[in-house]
RNA sequence: GGACGGGUGGCCGAGCGGUUAAUGGCAGCAGACUGUAAAUCUGCCGCCCCUUGCGGGCUACGGAGGUUCGAAUCCUCCCCCGUCCA
């Protein structure tokens, strides 16, 4: 990777990046060769990541592949003030305790993209906390309040009336200081924080050091194409979620789409990737199969090849050819379901099969699926209320949901 | 402290005394179609019971009371949220 010349460095580093600050002074920085310090920062808030998180981390990861020093930083500190970017109301702050928990939860999930070995894992109460209060006037004397209140969700807070703390206006200057007492070279950091990374620009300038190159990664549209990836929306990918599941959400994704994540959650070049759109367009090669290859791209990234290979399987098998899953757990009758029994059969009130084998959430969905016929038993649609099950294994599927069913006719 | 406006099902948002489990949109679920999808079309979309019926019951329109044969719709008090004036 070292071996590469500087424009295929820079072009390495740009691809998915949303913006790079300026791209002049990286160049620079990168032509003699020496490692680099690269800062990212992380709110110790939300730990539980999903692949819209990893667009940062694999830039991040990009750098550890030039050779570059990674410093992932937890802000223990910060995460006390409690960042307000985004927020239209003040944010309340974590406790000590809660901090901790959730940097070990980041540091578990997040190895899967950086190498662990090249990452410099940081606490930013390090620094802040040996500050004295004279530090921080010092620090505070060097920006002004009305380059502070050109950030858009301050100015909006502080037109609408709403309150703004002091001490969250302080938050982009600790930000700024953590680049100060790494003297970080590149910081990097999602859309939403080029404010707060410019900000490390100054700072470093005002303490006498080389302004920090800032880089930002453009925020991840979620498995709807429409909105960005978050847990509440339900549109996301958990980087801990079974293989199975992984790959059949990015199968679920529009085709447009597809181009959007093979350059922001694989390690493709862009030239990679325009051999892979232009092969679709002549023929060569089917979107399915491109949408597959990206799926067990991805997963491959928080699993195994092989699990891919599993998981990519069982998808053609389940959705493409309707067959029984692997994972489909096996049931025992529930017993309030039986209304009768014969020799080598079971008579099962059907809803009340479905329900107590997990397939429908309440009784009338139950009913109400029943009769749309979406209720299946061995590959036949079933409309009677009660049934009966020859005895031995059934397979009941409700929708995406499977169930094999043991019938046993013989035990009263 | 004062003056208005508002709180409806996961969300947005109609309804303003009676075919109202509550229009419509979004989301969701199922079915059809397809290359998995997306898009499109169709049905469903509170819970429970009986069961295959335009069945029965319960719960629901911020909360608590009240008026009425009957209320999400009217009245009273309370809580909460916005906007404006002090």
């Amino acid at each position: 990777m070292q071996s590469l010349s500087l424009d295929e460095q820079i072009a390495y580093i740009k691809k998915g990046m949303a913006e790079l600050i300026p791209e002049q002074e990286l160049r620079e920085r990168l032509k003699p060769g020496r490692p680099l310090c690269v800062k990212v920062g992380f709110d110790p808030t939300a730990p539980d990541i999903h692949l819209g998180h990893t667009v940062l981390l694999r830039k991040m990861r990009h750098f550890q592949d030039l050779g570059h020093r990674v410093i992932f930083l937890i802000g223990d500190m910060t995460g006390m003030i409690g960042d307000p970017t985004g927020r239209n109301a003040t944010r309340p702050p974590l406790t000590r305790e809660e901090i901790n928990a959730n940097a070990e939860t980041y540091k578990a999930q997040v190895f899967k993209i950086l190498d662990p070995v090249k990452t410099e894992v940081g606490f930013n109460s390090a620094w802040l906390d040996p500050l004295k209060f004279q530090d921080v006037v010092r620090l505070c004397s060097k920006y002004t309040l009305a380059r502070l209140l050109e950030r858009d969700d301050f100015s909006k807070r502080f037109k609408d009336g709403t309150p703004i703390s002091v001490h969250e206006l302080l938050y982009p200057f600790a930000q700024a200081y953590d680049s100060v007492a790494l003297n970080a070279d590149v910081e990097l950091g999602g859309t939403d924080q080029k404010f707060n990374l410019l900000v490390g620009r100054e700072i470093q300038r005002a303490y006498g050091q080389l302004p920090q190159i800032v880089g930002t990664t453009p925020l991840l549209v979620g498995l709807d194409g429409v909105e960005k990836m978050s847990k509440s929306k339900d549109n996301y990918v958990g980087v801990t979620e079974p293989a199975e599941v992984m790959f059949r959400k990015l199968m679920s994704i529009g085709d447009d789409l597809m181009w959007n994540y093979y350059e922001l959650l694989t390690d493709l070049s862009l030239t990679a990737i325009h051999t892979l759109k232009r092969r679709i367009g002549s023929g060569d090669l089917h979107p399915m199969q491109c949408k597959i290859d990206l799926a067990r791209s991805i997963v491959t990234d928080f699993h195994s090849a092989a699990d891919a290979d599993r998981a990519a399987e069982e998808f053609n098998r389940v959705v493409r050819r309707g067959e029984v899953p692997a994972a489909a757990p096996q049931v025992a009758v529930p017993e309030g379901a039986v209304m009768g029994r014969g020799p080598d059969w079971l008579e099962v009130n059907l809803e009340k099969l479905t329900v107590g084998i997990g397939l429908a959430p309440s009784g009338s969905e139950a009913s109400r699926k029943r009769k749309e016929g979406a209720i299946e038993i061995d590959g036949v649609p079933v409309r009677d209320v009660r049934f009966r099950l020859a005895a031995g294994l059934r397979t009941v599927r409700l929708g995406k949901k499977w169930a094999i069913v043991r019938v046993d006719a013989s035990t009263s």
